[in-house]
DNA sequence: CCACCTTTCCCCACAATTACCCACTTGCAG
DNA sequence: CTGCAAGTGGGTAATTGTGGGGAAAGGTGG
């Protein structure tokens, strides 16, 4: 499931965030009602509850002899949360994960293809500043998103 | 049975950890009552009973002229407990265990395929330092992780 | 075989957190 | 102006997590 659009949102002081209404109608359209979320690369990850079940399923064929992957899975697949929105639209973000993106007041969520993030606003403006400097000035990087289509 | 999230709690002088509470609960569910500890990788492994039960199956099978497998079976199997959950949800740990893991005040539970994982705070912190230095830092394991569909 | 000490089990009680309501505000559409 | 949907805030009841007391069980030394 492919989400769109940026929105910024107070997360209060019960650690409750609102997801974007087209996010959720989306979800309840294609017949499902939660959506998974876990800590990666400094901010939240949220998926469809259909497309965790297919990351839970591959995270479960790596093998427990792979120390590295498994370190990995320990992360992931422990910061993993089911998150059933409220009858307002909102769902609990657990303090372990609340802390680890940062969240504390103002938030933002993006659209991602099969996912969305949850960023602090602070991250995710610094992450903006990243993204002009080392992004757009790489030449080689630019030609390969030009080739993207774009 | 897949677990997943991550869970802080405090070992008490006695022993005694609770047990996330989705985690009981899909044990119940399940129609199962009790969990299987043991000591592996610097943590406790903790096992729904029916997935003990497959683990010391395939563990019986091991012959016992391979001495280096042998060795694994003594420690794996020396290691484990049955564990019953008490009215609150906790579980004894049992000193051998305890002191193996380095389990003293606070405690971290980790749900992974199979199994969840009881570290102690320290150690676990540890453990993700070394991740993000090992495993993040690794462009081919990167690549690997996104294959995973992430 | 008994007395003693330690560990484990089974309660109860309290604190903290979470789930489930309902209410208010704002912006947009009819 | 009215009605609806979206976003925010708060109250209360239920669940979850923590600590401790005392009885039962188990182990050890005499």
């Amino acid at each position: 499931m492919i989400f769109r659009g940026r929105f910024e949102y107070t997360i209060d002081p019960k650690g409750r965030v609102n997801i974007p209404a087209p996010f959720r109608e989306r979800l309840l359209e294609s017949g499902q009602d939660s959506f998974f979320l876990t800590n990666f690369s400094d901010c939240l990850y949220g998926f469809a509850a259909d497309d965790w079940a297919g990351i839970e399923e591959r995270l479960s064929r790596v093998p427990s002899t792979d120390r590295k992957k498994n370190a990995f899975v320990r992360f992931f697949l422990g910061g993993a949360v089911e998150a059933v929105p409220d009858k307002q639209g909102r769902i609990l973000v657990p303090p372990s994960l609340r802390s680890y993106a940062g969240l504390e007041k103002e938030v933002v969520i993006l659209g991602m293809p099969n996912r969305f993030e949850i960023w602090s606003l602070d991250r995710w403006q610094q992450e903006i500043g990243r993204f002009e400097k080392e992004v757009l000035e790489d030449r080689e990087l630019v030609r390969e998103i030009s080739d993207l289509g774009i």
